[in-house]
DNA sequence: CGTATGCTTGAGACGTATCAAGTTCGGTGG
DNA sequence: CCACCGAACTTGATACGTCTCAAGCATACG
């Protein structure tokens, strides 16, 4: 794991952060819903900051005082199962925000936040968050939607992980990181990620997860070429997933 | 599973609803900040209902238009999985509120309720929710803190189903009913639950349940009397749970 | 060019699901 | 109150899936 800086949250721009009124990630964010005059005041106290690949954003156990959101890149949340093997529970890429959790509970982060790909992410201090809940309904219900529509798909994994057979598992994981990163001109899924990432995904070990692929390329639903997969039968991966067949 | 009356949620009084303001479940609830007038106000819109042992409140795939306080008894939350067999997911009690995400999301619950222990429920209608968002931002936060606590649980469930091996993921839930519903003077976890429902919890065979518990009790674990569950060791649960020994 | 890292393959052991009996329990009606 | 019935529970045998370990192979990088 490269971590060519070390890097605390509270920090001086190293990134000319783009303002939040002009920032691509406003749109798809809970943001969208802020009045311009209360995105300047965000402005005015957010720290930007870029992470390379493989770089730590938090780490599981520590506390969050502010909320990051994710103007480029993209990003996985993971948590150390009491055997230590990483388990990862979400990703996050432009757009979504991370790490109010525990700004909100006041407990530990639950989970770490690692850089897959070349980020740039915003910190915003609870402060102005509980300042912009008070001022804005309408921002409260969109983080209230937010934060139910997360706690949704997580409990439709722990099904999923309970019930499901690991081939299954796989299909569904695939999937959800094409629904998440989309696909590329060639029907590839557009993040690269270790065969080990993605055991810790399937919740599963790294052997497996190579002879499942193999398996899925050889029920011709996948294609592989080092770690670009490229998804031949969606439909398929679907029927799968669901054993709909 | 007896249901001796079929209700639906938008219903006339066959249970004397307490007043909220005077409500046991207000204090352990999200209600906990609202001011004695708003109370007043979510009684004159609320429904109450009384509904019996194994009786449905509300089911998957189906919308909810508002929310289902738990005034009295016990319920579980659980999912079809794609092979038809049951998911538990959570439980609730007394305090607690249910149903309400689908209400935010717009979108088909992704849960069912069902009565554990006979219950006594309010449901509060979307409209007036929305509107206590909007008056009492103190509200909202504790709504949020909810969701975000609800996630939290949800993704720690993920990590366990993935990674423990059944008996671990067993005493993990020993652990987890004995938090929800605590203990009796016996040390007896204060819920009658089937070997079935229990293995809907593990995500595993009933028979499997049977030997796990057995096992238990053979490490001196736990005492099993009928539906009863002793706890004998907690820190050995503990331990087992999470591999610490 | 060599070393490290990630990837792939194989063989064996273990855990768990499944199927097929039995047994006990709880409620109902005679 | 007892006998009966069905549901829930328990037990055993077997088969399958998956994890682990051990080794070999490809790839990336200095």
């Amino acid at each position: 794991m490269p971590a060519k800086y070390d890097i605390c949250h509270i920090m001086p721009e190293r990134y000319n952060t783009p303002s939040c009124s002009i920032c691509g990630a406003k749109e798809k964010s809970v943001f969208c819903s802020l009045s311009n005059a209360q995105l300047k005041e965000i402005d005015e106290v957010k720290g930007g900051q870029i992470y390379a690949k493989g770089e730590t954003i938090f780490k599981e156990g520590s506390y969050s005082r502010g909320l990051f959101c994710v103007s480029k890149g993209k990003i996985k949340l993971s948590r150390l199962g009491a055997s230590g093997r990483e388990q990862i529970v979400r990703f996050a890429t432009v757009g979504d925000v991370i790490g109010y959790n525990s700004m909100l509970s006041k407990k530990p982060l639950s989970a770490s936040a690692f850089v897959i790909e070349e980020a740039a992410i915003c910190f915003i201090p609870a402060e102005t968050f509980f300042s912009m809940i008070k001022a804005e309904p309408k921002f409260s219900l969109e983080m209230l939607q937010l934060t139910a529509k997360n706690w949704d798909t997580a409990s439709r994994l722990v099904t999923d992980m309970a019930q499901k057979t690991s081939i299954q598992r796989l299909a569904e994981m695939l999937l959800w990181l094409k629904e998440t990163f989309g696909l590329d001109e060639d029907n590839c899924i557009d993040i690269q990620l270790s065969r080990e990432e993605i055991a810790s995904m399937v919740g599963t070990a790294t052997e497996a997860v190579i002879r499942l692929l193999r398996n899925l390329k050889e029920k011709r639903l996948i294609e592989l070429e080092g770690k670009k997969i490229k998804l031949l039968d969606i439909h398929g991966l679907v029927m799968l997933a669901d054993i709909l067949d």
